[in-house]
This record gives structure tokens, C-alpha cells and sequence, in this order.
DNA sequence: CATGAATGAGGTTTCATTCAT
DNA sequence: CATGAATGAAACCTCATTCAT
């Protein structure tokens, strides 16, 4: 009794209701996109009525901009923290970085995130897009530092520039998996996304290593 | 009959309404985005009423998706045929069709366009999309014929993969003018594009180039 | 036949519609005030949707605004042409301008429209306001002419200042037509309306006639 | 009963909340006009919760009419304490007093208070109204009975129907106050609103005394 | 061929009010 | 006593679409 008093007090957390509202307002972003997500849908999908969406945000473009936020801020940093722990010579933490990013952007969600990010965020919610750039930009460092690992240990050679090198295979890589994965490219020029994937960062890898 | 030549002299070609309003919603497209576009500011910039578009097209959609595909129709093919004509080595061959597919991509337009290509044509209008997926993946023709001609005149390496190859530098230039020009994301990871295009352009040769 | 083809044309003037809004709109202003008109209330009225409101008006207050403008054209310049014609002694046409005042005062009509002059109309359509104040003080001038006239052929005293004189009258019967009319006052002090009328303006005239 | 005692130094009385309502009530009332107050603002500004407001009062009208009451009560019978004490001849206490009229008619506060008394005031808050009317009846009746005395001791004539010189010159000052100087229509019609009120008393005084 | 008129459905937002805690 | 949460109703406005002329 008295613990079922004392749980009361928890199972409601204050935040349970703009949580909730967060969460329906992501899936229809994903859905539908930015611009075509109603209010009334997502307090239908909510459970709740329209005028309760005011309680908890100030407006539409708040609602949308903090679910975005959320979502981001609990995918972000994933990778790292995986790469941080991983072991084994300098191509293979590369390519098993590389492997992992190509699995995240193949992702369903990737895919409609990619496509919400190239239209309605980058103008309508510029915060949004500055923290998810910031994020591109940190897997664009770590890359580097991973060259620059093999570099120093004499597995790589030393003329290539770095940066350029890490841009052009992460952009190829999200690229590909947009269009080859979620625009379902592969109906118009065949090829085994798992083994695309492979062909990229092994040609890029050879591309890095010394010539015997 | 007299007066079937007299009106001969104003007779406008049938077509010139429909190209009009094409236009006017191409230009309304680039400036809004796909959804944003409303039939009355078609209307008002092509200078007729709402209702007259009903006359050449069945839908807001249909509207906006043959307006696309006639834009796509008349920009196809012009980097394909520069080439066509171009002389020198393979290398400096490949050099200037990438310098002016990264050329095209940083246009201001095309921005607009990979914005809509990303969200509602790749959904709604299946058909320009294909149109325009069937551009790319010629491109990549393009360039794995250029590649191939220097492997063949012993100018570049015979174990690389072409395909995986033109793949990758396409991507990697498409995604970086998006990013890097239309997106702003220079703000974020400083490099002037012009740079940044010819860095991308001269490590990618080094790599299909023989050692040595 | 022809005459009923004929009379087609006219039987739909181009602005029936509007001025059917606007009719509907100055009804509803009337009864309930300016800030509590509702665009859907107008519809109703007027027997049309909401939004063919918006084909005719910009918006809910170009509406109100439009028909209260509307509305004062209309009324406006009424009794001055009245006077214009009337003869007799300046006291007479004095008088019979003076009453036509009150008696247009004590309008239910003219209860409302001071109400919503001295609320709404003040602060949100300006414009109406000014015209309405323009009208004010014609009525002032046409007062101070009439008193000058009876001050010329030596009916009345030299020394009054005539303007003060006017603005005292018209405001004195404004004031009391609003309270003691359409506000009620009556109940709390009685005074049958057209002796109060009546006695006003005979006061205010033995004060303007030479004492013998 | 100890705790009582204690709790005592921290008890409140009893209508210190209502009365910080009705306060931030009348602010905003005046602030903003009876329709646009909204209880989420009265509650912000009372530093409350919009719930609270329900404790006390039983509607959003109740707790505006009773704060108009309050605030009434509070004014009410300022002047003719003033009147009671002043000397002098008839016509100087008369002027004083009209003079102090038109002081308070020309307060800014005055002028949102003759707005809301002639729309919603009369309407939804007859209590409201009654007891204003109240105060104006004895206004009209200090004027009469200062007038009386003028006649009494020979300084105004004897002619002058009382009654309808007091609901004159009350109503003439009321009417010019409220448009003159509080819905400027010195604009359209320029005068120095001191010397208006002057010019109005003095001509009313020479009206009321006897000629040479 | 062209259009002005008209609309239904849906968009976001506000707000007085209720109620469990 | 006080409140945060929740809501239904209604506000203004937009827009793709239809249709008689």
C-alpha cells in the first residue's frame, strides 16, 4: 500500500505527456515530413486533444524543433563511443567505423531524416540543422584522426590530404546510401548494398595504404 | 474561311498557355519549395486565373510534376555532350567533366532541385524521378567510360574497380556541394569551395593513377 | 425574352455580394460591437461560406472597417442638406436643425454606433473614425453658421463665443441622448425624451436671443 | 490550538487574494479594454494560477464586474466632499467644481472608463452601471443645488430651469473630455484643451447670471 | 477558351472552464 | 487552499478544387 502510494508519485513523470507528444510528433515527421505534420494528428496519435500540445509548447515549429532535437541528441554519439572501445590496426578501426556509418545512414530512419534535414530543417529550423551539422562535422574529425593514426604508425601514406579524404568518403557513403538504399537507386543500376558498401571502403582503404 | 486566316495571325502555338504556367510554377517551385507552391501565385505570376490551369492540368500535381519534368527535359544531357567534344588525356578529360558536373551542382537551382528530388518527388511524381535517377546513373556511365579509356591507354591503374569508383567521386562531389554550398555548412568546417572541388578532383586522380 | 436575357445581366451586380456581406456585417456590428463579430456569424448571415468572405475582403477588419465606412457614407450629410432648404428666423432653422440632431441621435442606431466609436472603432479602424470626427465637426461649423446668421440680422447676442456655443449644444445633446436614451438613465432620473429635447433646446437659445 | 495561535502570524486575510485579483483585474481592464483581458493574464499578473481565480470568483465576468465595483466604491464621492468645504460666491464654488469635474473627466483613466461603461459595462454588469449612474445623478444634483443657491442669494437668475442647466453643462464637459482630449480630436478640430474647459464654464456662468 | 464566384475541408491558435490531486 | 493538467469550442485564415457563365 504504501508502495503503491509512493510509485503513484512516479508513474507520472512530470514530462510523460510532452515525451508522448514528442515521440507521435517524430513518427509523423518521419511519415509525412515537416511540413505536412498537423497539429490535430498528433494530438490524435497523442491520445490527447490540440489545445493540450499548447501546454507543453509554445507553438508548432517548438514542437517540431524539440522532438527533432530529442531524437537527435539520443542517436548522437553512438558511433564514437563504439569506435573509442574498438582495437586492431588502423584500417580495421577505420573500416569498422566506416561499416557502422554506412549501417546508421541505411538505417529507415536515416533515410527520412536525410530527407527532412535537406529541405524543411535546414530553413525552417536552423537549430536543428547547426546541431546535426555539428555532429556531421565531429564524424568528419574522427575520421581524420583515424587517417591520421594510420599515418602515424606508418600504415598510411603521408601525402594524402587528410581532410579531403575523410569528406570524400563520408559523403560518398551518405550519398550512396540515400540514394542507392532509400531511393531505391538499385532498381535502376543493380547492386548489392552490402557489398557496395564493402567495394567503397575497400577501394578507399587501398587507396590510403602504401604501394608495396 | 476568311476568318479562319485572319485569326491564323493570332493564333498562339496550343502549347503556349500550358508552357507559361510550367514556367511561372518552376520559378514558384525554385523560390518556395514543393510545398509551398499555391495554384493562386501560379495563377497571378502566369498572369490567368486559378481556374484557367484546370484547363491544361488535372491537379496542383500534375501541374508541378510536368513542370519538372520539362525542366529536366530541357537541361538533360548538356554536360554529356561537352564532353562528347573534348580533347587531352584521359586525366585532364575526367578533370573537366567533374569540375562542370561540380560546377552544375553548386548552381543555386540546383540546390532547389536536390531539395525536391529528396522529399516530395522521390514520393509524388515516381515518374520525374526516374527521369532524373536515369541522368545520374548515365553520368556514371560517363565517367567509368573516361576511366576506362585511361586504363586502356595505360593511364590509370587496371585493379581498380570503375564502377565502385565513378560511384564514389559523384557522390562524394554531389554531397559536398549540397552540404558544403547550398546548406551553408562552410560556416561549421571552413573551405572555399573552389578549393574544396579541385582538392576532391586531384586526390581522386592520384588514386586511379599508376605509382610512379 | 430579350428583355428577361437583358435583365440577367443586371439582376447579379457585380457587387451584390459584397454589399450583402457588408449589410450583414454592419447588422451584427450592431448587435453585438466590434470585437465580438465573428467572420463565421457574417457567413451565416449572409448565407455564404466563410472563406467566400475572403474573396471580396482581405480580411475580418478590412470587412467591418469597409462596411462601417460604408455605413457612414450613407447616413452621412443628411441633415445639413435638410437645413440647406428649411427658411424662417436663424432661432427657427437653429431649432429645426438642433432637433433633427437629437432625433437622429436617439436613433437605436445611433446608441450602437456611439458605442462602438467610443470603444473599438477608436483604437482598430482609425480611418472610420476620422471620417466619422470630419462629420462631428461639419455639424460643429453648420451649428457656428447658424449662429453667426443669427448674430448678423441682430437676433442674437454679440458676445458669445461662438464656437464654444456650438460644441456646448451639439455635446450637451449628444451626451444626453446616449445616457438618457439608449443607456436608460430614465429609470434613475426621469425626464420624458422630447421635453428634455425640447427644453435643452429652448434654454440654449434664450441664452444666445438679446435680452430685451 | 497552539498551532493555531502560530499559524496566525502567516494568515492572510481572508480577501487579500480576491482583492490582488480584482487589482490585477482593473489593471489590465484598463490596460487593455473589458474584452481583451484574459484570465491566463490577470492570473500572470497576479502571480497566481488560473485556477486559483475560480476560488474566488465564479466566472471571468463576475471577477471584472466586481473589480469595475470595487474600484468604483473606491472613487466614488471624491468631489462633492471637496465642494462641501469650499467658500465663496455661488459662481466661484460652481466653477471650482466644475473645473474639478473636468479635471477628473480628462484623467487618462477616465477616458477607458467612459469606454467600457458605454459598451460592455451596460450590458453585462448592470449592478455596474446602476451604481455609476448613481454617482452621475448626484453630480446633476450638486450642479442643481449649487445653481439653487445662486438664485437664492440673487446672483443667478431666476428663469433658468435648473435641471436642464445641470444635465448641460455635465454633459457638455463629459462629451468634449471624452472626445477632445481622450480620442484627439483636437487633431481635426485644435484647441487648447485648458482654455476649452474655461471657455465652456465662463460662457455657462454668464448664461446663469443676471444681465448688467 | 477563360474566368469569377463559391466552397468544404483543414490549418494553427486562443481561451474560459473543469477537475483530480 | 491551490494548482497543473486537460479540453471543447470557437476564433481567423488558406487553399485546391468545382462550376455556371
Amino acid at each position: 500500500m504504501g508502495a503503491r502510494v509512493l510509485r503513484r508519485r512516479w508513474e507520472r513523470r512530470p514530462d510523460e505527456r510532452p515525451r508522448a507528444l514528442m515521440t507521435s510528433a517524430m513518427k509523423l515527421l518521419l511519415e509525412r515530413g515537416y511540413g505536412r505534420v498537423s497539429l490535430a494528428a498528433v494530438a490524435a496519435d497523442a491520445g490527447v486533444s490540440k489545445a493540450t500540445i499548447y501546454h507543453y509548447f509554445s507553438n508548432k515549429d517548438d514542437l517540431l524543433t524539440q522532438s527533432l532535437a530529442l531524437r537527435m541528441a539520443e542517436k548522437h554519439g553512438a558511433i564514437e563511443q563504439q569506435i573509442a572501445t574498438a582495437g586492431g590496426s588502423a584500417s580495421e578501426r577505420l573500416r569498422t567505423f566506416l561499416r557502422e556509418f554506412w549501417n546508421q545512414s541505411t538505417t529507415p530512419q536515416a533515410g527520412f531524416w536525410q530527407q527532412m534535414l535537406a529541405t524543411e530543417i535546414v530553413t525552417d529550423a536552423p537549430d536543428v540543422f547547426a546541431t546535426w551539422v555539428r555532429g556531421l562535422v565531429e564524424r568528419w574529425r574522427t575520421v581524420e584522426r583515424l587517417i591520421r593514426e594510420g599515418q602515424r604508425v606508418g600504415e598510411f601514406q603521408r601525402d594524402v590530404d587528410v581532410s579531403i579524404a575523410a569528406r570524400t568518403i563520408l559523403s560518398a557513403l551518405s550519398h550512396q546510401a540515400l540514394f542507392h538504399v532509400h531511393f531505391d537507386l538499385r532498381r535502376y543500376a543493380p547492386y548489392d548494398p552490402a557489398r557496395l558498401c564493402s567495394a567503397i571502403i575497400e577501394q578507399f582503404l587501398r587507396g590510403l595504404r602504401k604501394h608495396q
